[in-house]
DNA sequence: TCCAACTCCAACGTTTGGGTTGGAAACCAC
DNA sequence: GTGGTTTCCAACCCAAACGTTGGAGTTGGA
């Protein structure tokens, strides 16, 4: 129109998707209409369609844009104690909250139940690298091992994600001494570093539930009991 | 049709919702279409409008009752220690397991974010027994008290229900060694009940086990702050 | 028996929205 | 310029789905 500016694909397609980031994070799949992510973008609702394919693929496309970011941005190479985990949930943590599109995108898809998610393979990877810096802190001792690894990263990514999933039961639950972002961090690092610490031998007391053995035996000193 | 029985307001509103439940869980609230609820119940489109108004007061109807069922369903009255705490989660995990529908909902509702969500009132009260019943526990020195009870009740659910909301991270990090319910639902007692538990001072470099000078399992009482 | 109230449904009106199309404007050789 | 290609869009098609309506079957009371 008024632009002597030539056509310009890659920006295009980079407002398309910004776009489309913020009204699928905002509406999911199924809430979102093609018609609002291109008015969004000032572009026609048919480039969409040229560029990404349907809005499943759009979707897909745009979830592993996404992902790719934060693997970026929130790097884990080793750790060096339970410290660290703390920290590295806290990035995870803060992260989210500069960027809660990727955490509403990842419920989304998890809501849709797809058999195979978009992007397996290299996703997998990206985890497969969280998990083994877990398990090579625990191989050398660095941080607990009572928990297996991928159990370990998957409870620490849960530590930092649930504020974000159901901010209502979080607002609800806080409702007597509301939590600021800030104590909710604060719980959250301290969470963390709990459970990658190791755990005192609690006495095994009646028997509910079942399980929760320690594994290997008991550590150092006494076992203790405590009744109430 | 074949049926000399006569109408049924009741029954006809339960197996509506019943099937709104299914369908809504399933598909969200933007996925999910009147027709096929009404469908899927056997039962005219219309009687949803005359019954339960427009498909969002639909979705907060069904959304209240399945939170009452919960709170009927896995009661929590006090907790006298870490295990019972571990038992909670667990059971928690278990009622997910065995009603996924409720999760689903939950993190749909989440992420709509709507200002105020549908019987604020008592499902703050309902949090709030659970909040007390860490509080009181943190009070007998039972449990740890240096994550706030709110904090801590939160983050136990997060545990419990962080595979239900992102069951394709689940997938995807344990790709190298699967996790069965079970494997998972052990690391989740053991989990929570660290969270539970005292943390004992880990050492400058967070060696695990074996080595844990300090006696362990000093609870509750002491408070030791460390920094992060 | 008649009528008012209630329960249910088939069919309809209308809007929304996914996806397409025909064509205009810009660019790029040659 | 001229033809071919690419970028873009207004307008369109059509299926799906929200919500409604008119009426038919059922009940119960006067």
């Amino acid at each position: 129109m008024l632009s002597g500016m030539a056509w310009n694909t890659a920006e295009t397609k980079r407002r398309l998707k910004e776009s489309a980031v913020a009204e699928f994070a905002a509406h999911g799949l199924g809430g979102t209409t093609m018609e609002r992510i291109a008015r969004r973008a000032g572009i026609n609702k048919e480039r969409l369609y040229t560029y990404f394919g349907d809005k499943s693929r759009l979707f897909a496309t745009v979830l592993a844009d996404e992902l790719n970011k934060v693997a970026a941005a929130v790097p884990l190479d080793s750790l060096d104690g339970p410290e660290a985990v703390a920290a590295y949930a806290a990035a995870v943590y803060d992260y989210h909250a500069e960027h809660p599109e990727l955490t509403r995108l990842l419920l989304w898809e998890g809501l849709l139940d797809l058999p195979e998610v978009p992007d397996e393979d290299s996703r997998t990877d990206y985890y497969r690298t969280k998990v083994t810096a877990f398990t090579r802190a625990q191989q050398a001792n660095l941080i607990s091992d009572d928990i297996p690894a991928a159990d370990l990263a998957f409870l620490i990514l849960a530590l930092a994600g649930w504020w974000y999933a159901v901010p209502q039961m979080a607002r609800m639950m806080h409702a007597d001494d509301p939590a600021t972002p800030d104590t909710a961090r604060e719980a959250l690092m301290r969470a963390a570093a709990k459970l990658a610490t190791s755990a005192s031998p609690w006495s095994r007391r009646g028997g509910r539930g079942r399980g929760l053995r320690d594994r290997d035996g008991e550590q150092g000193g006494g076992e203790q009991d405590d009744e109430i």
